[in-house]
DNA sequence: GCCGATATTGAACAAGATGTTCACTTATTA
DNA sequence: TAATAAGTGAACATCTTGTTCAATATCGGC
């Protein structure tokens, strides 16, 4: 009755196929319930409903509606990351290709719906911090390491970064997406492009 | 029973003492609460206990929870915008001094409280958008006139600007304040100073 | 200072949400 | 197929929201 494994999805030997597919079921009632309505407005009935699942088994898998959106945000990192990979390889190690702010556009459009409630106007608080989150420990890595930047400090840089590419984002979602990625992506090399590796 | 001056606030002849008292006495609740608990965990009983007023006269004032919390921020505003007037008038138009965003971080000082809550980590999803709206609503005034951005939209811009101010406020007070407002101004000046008017 | 108008009060209420419990049923896998 | 583990859903206690209403307290014009 207990489920210990909150934490490690994949648990490559304790897969009753029941597990997955209940938290698959409540993982996509999420994303689609979130294209409805806002996150906050989401109740765990709502998603029992839509996922059609027992009340307790919700439950036994979370804790509560913000743990679930956890997993499910997980899932959407490793899926960046997989495809910010591949994009790496296909076009080179050193191309501009492999900016990382150009495979998050991309990343962002080809999951249109999903990233519109997470970045959108809509979205809520939790979602927003959780991925800003994200943001700011992907730029950990991709600092200029500057001397010319009068000792600003690391955090304060970092926080800019993500802010910055968060506002684009969501500006480029609240609009429907009227530019490419490669437009968006020249814009936040203009706005903050000094301060990045190249 | 009825109340309608939900709007306007100054009124300046419906001024029976008990309305401005109760709507005081809540205002104040909420900058007391705020500083204990998240805003989103703060309940409309929290609010009335604190505050000391009934249910219903709650109600008879503020439709929800949000709506005595935007009262609050015009406040805030107005305070701003005075400060900064006064500001403006002692240390001559055409001084740095005028800096529309170093009389924020100044503000936000003489605020520590109220802006900590506000713009600090623990802060709701409304507050910050409603934060981010003034923000917004600040900057349209103040685009350096430039053929030089290439054509980056100005809402995009003033997205930018706003949330960059956001980011350096927010990491400024979740880390109480380590610098001068002065240096802070500085530094989001040399994060964005290109884009604004001089 | 009186009095009509108006604001405040607080209890009671319905509706709905959260998170827990438990006896029962169903699916899984070895 | 049998032991084990997961799902079910009704029932529950608790909390929150927002409304209603009759009784009470306060205000401000005269």
């Amino acid at each position: 009755m207990e489920i210990k494994t909150t934490q490690i999805e994949k648990a490559h030997k304790s897969a009753d196929r029941r597990i997955q597919r209940t938290r698959q079921l409540l993982q996509d009632a999420l994303i689609s319930l979130i294209q409805e309505k806002d996150y906050d407005e989401i109740t765990v009935q709502d998603l029992i409903d839509q996922a059609n699942v027992g009340r307790s088994t919700f439950y036994s898998h979370f804790l509560d509606k913000d743990e679930l959106l956890m997993s499910g945000l997980e899932k959407l990192r490793t899926s960046f990351e997989e495809q910010h990979q591949k994009l790496g390889l296909e076009v080179g190690l050193k191309d501009p290709e492999m900016q990382i702010s150009l495979a998050f556009f991309k990343h962002a459009q080809s999951h249109y719906a999903l990233y519109k409630a997470v970045v959108g106007k809509r979205s809520g608080s939790v979602i927003t911090k959780i991925f800003y989150e994200y943001l700011k420990e992907m730029f950990s890595g991709y600092l200029a390491n500057n001397e010319s930047q009068e000792e600003v400090p690391v955090e304060l840089m970092v926080q800019f970064l993500a802010s910055s590419l968060m506002a684009l984002l969501t500006w480029w979602f609240d609009n429907d997406l009227p530019y490419s990625a490669e437009q968006m992506n020249n814009w936040y090399h203009r706005l903050v492009g000094q301060f990045l590796v190249q």
